[in-house]
DNA sequence: TGTACATCAGTGAACGCGCGTTCACTGATGTAC
DNA sequence: TGTACATCAGTGAACGCGCGTTCACTGATGTAC
């Protein structure tokens, strides 16, 4: 019989735990409505269920948990297009279904969505430049997709990411009002939503009587 | 002969005085990239040149100086409508002179346009409500402005809104672009002008083709 | 104008507390033979 | 398979430090007469 042990998994398989389990910490913490530069290493470790030093067995400091955070983030806004890009896109009344899409993304993951809209324009520069960088993979892969869905056919690379980039920053602004909404309220909501199409449509409009300069 | 007072006027007006420095303080520590909810009571009054505990004559706490920064912040913005209100705008490529003017004006108050940036998306939520407050009066503003100058005169007013929300979003969206900029780089700079450019005539190009619901 | 008293912005010391980091350690997991 | 040794994730105690808040205070400014 064996000595009960604590967790199961080989040693690297346990640390690796460990270290999502500090990841999630963090995460849990910012979801109270404060910064990151505002959280402490012992009470991520605390609410982690490790001792303070177990941390830098993990992570240099809190800017290396961070940038975790931030690809964390990345990969989610990827997964997020992928799954956009495999359901399709229904025909009718495409752009709203893609918005409540999106918001049932962010409402799935409200850490990872608050802790990238607020460390995005501020905070620690290191992490705001990840975000950034992220932010405009994010906007490339969305401009590659559009090109193969056929919409806009007469824009140029550049122009089109130039709107991307316009529409994934109004999509991170909207996050941040999406998480604010009082829960149980649906007429607040529903102007979110129609406010959130309507920027879009203005955008997607404009795209489409743009000319080349 | 008076004995050396250590500033002159009223206490009244020495009073005022303390608490502005208590908010410059406060402004100047965030210029480093920090977030607000880092900093510490402790060393604002150390950067005011005050004990710590002369900051209970002008605050609560802390939250209650952030929302001060909040209203300057609003105050700013008013000015940059007013000043552009006066000077008029240029009639030829209008937009690229009103973004240079904006551009002029994030630079001259950089930690004022940092903290909004940086506070808009996270942190707090009591301040985080304040901006988004001050934000959506100086959108209200903006729409009328338009309004009364007779640009896209067939929209509705809610469109106006609309549309004025996305603008300021973007603006502040740029805000922290502008100051991220290397000093003395000219093809970063004019890159990220010509983008946000492109961004804003991108929208008001939707707009002018805006059909009402 | 002069005087006696009230106000109150800012002081300085003190408190208990949580912080980041260091260190030698423990003991289960992994490896070499 | 069994044994002896190496690795290393996590421990627990300790350190010096800056934190927010309280308190009685000081002394210049303000006010009433």
């Amino acid at each position: 019989m064996r000595a009960a042990a604590p967790t199961p998994g080989t040693r690297i398989e346990r640390k690796e735990r460990t270290r999502q389990r500090l990841i999630e910490a963090a995460l849990a913490l910012l979801g109270e409505g404060r910064g990151y530069t505002s959280l402490s290493l012992r009470e991520i470790t605390r609410a982690a269920g490790v001792v303070p030093a177990a941390f830098y067995r993990h992570f240099r400091d809190l800017d290396e948990l961070g940038l975790a955070l931030v690809e964390m983030g990345g990969v989610t806004l990827r997964r997020l297009l992928r799954e956009a890009r495999r359901d399709g896109i229904p025909p009718t009344d495409m752009l709203r279904g893609s918005v409540l899409i999106y918001k049932r993304f962010v409402e799935e993951r409200p850490l990872v969505f608050r802790f990238i809209a607020s460390e995005r324009g501020g905070g620690s520069p290191v992490i705001r430049a990840a975000i950034r960088t992220e932010e405009s993979h994010f906007a490339s892969e969305m401009a590659q997709d559009l090109r193969a869905l056929g919409t806009l056919p007469d824009l140029s690379s550049a122009s089109l990411q130039m709107i991307c980039g316009l529409v994934v920053a109004t999509m991170l602004n909207a996050a941040s009002d999406i998480l604010d909404l009082p829960p149980g309220q649906p007429t607040p909501e529903h102007e979110l939503v129609e406010n959130f199409v309507r920027q879009l449509r203005l955008v997607f409009l404009g795209a489409r009587h743009w000319r080349e300069a």
